[in-house]
DNA sequence: CGGCAAGTTTACGTTAACGTAAAGGTAAAC
DNA sequence: GTTTACCTTTACGTTAACGTAAACTTGCCG
């Protein structure tokens, strides 16, 4: 039961984020950590919440998605019509990303063609200068 | 070499797009339609720019980098250095990609098994009632 | 005791990518 | 001739997610 805590600055070093973000995160009711006089205590759960949220952000999800997402996760609101409407989110985003892989498949055929149409223009120049000097 | 053209609105319902984001499009000095007295008038080629505009939107570049990717086709500005800095970005987005892709799994995993308990929990509640009535 | 590091609150600033409203020109249709 | 449908420019408004600055407290080091 060795409730390990942390800092607010220890948190922004361990997750790579500034200080300020935590505080917003707050602000947002994504959070709400003891205090200690005016100073900011978080636990584990803290951190896993920002980890949450890191997640989301990293998948595309807004902060109000991603607050979402963290209710589910809180037995208090996670309610079952939540659940259901939150994988559709989830079916939504794995649709988007399936398209974006196609575009960016097409596009590096694209810069591959471009590329070679590059070379073959230097090669071309090279051939020229060889024959001029 | 019938030329076909169009007006701002047809791309606008073709594409999908508001004939407002178009204009901003070519603010931003990305197009640069014919005239007809005021009235803009696209061509082809200006429609092969927006739709590169959309996919490289879709894929997640800023319009400033969807510029950047449209000069690459202009044979005027399209030098090899650049070719190559705009396949790093590819790269970098296709690496984004791919955690984006770990995350939803990781996540679909997780509301899983937050399934499985919600129903779990909704089975146990039904057998008590069945009990009680 | 002086000073620095880390914490706090309050509050205005910033960027991207358009949205939206105002005010008006043009041309075909009724 | 006036309504309707598009087109134009100019310009201020909006949203998200913090950044940044000011002004202050607290704790500890030397």
């Amino acid at each position: 039961m060795s409730a390990t805590t942390y800092s607010i600055s220890e948190l922004a070093r361990e997750l790579d984020i500034t200080t300020r973000a935590i505080r917003f995160y707050e602000e947002q009711q994504m959070l709400s950590p003891e205090r200690r006089g005016l100073e900011r205590i978080y636990t584990g759960k803290d951190k896993v919440t920002l980890k949450l949220i890191l997640r989301g952000k990293r998948i595309g999800f807004s902060l109000a998605e991603c607050k979402e997402l963290i209710e589910l996760y809180d037995p208090v609101h996670g309610n079952h019509k939540q659940l259901h409407t939150f994988m559709v989110k989830i079916a939504e985003r794995r649709a988007q990303l399936q398209q974006q892989l196609l575009d960016i498949e097409q596009m590096q055929l694209e810069l591959d063609t471009a590329e070679e149409r590059c070379l073959a223009a230097l090669a071309e120049t090279d051939t020229k200068q060889s024959v001029i000097s």
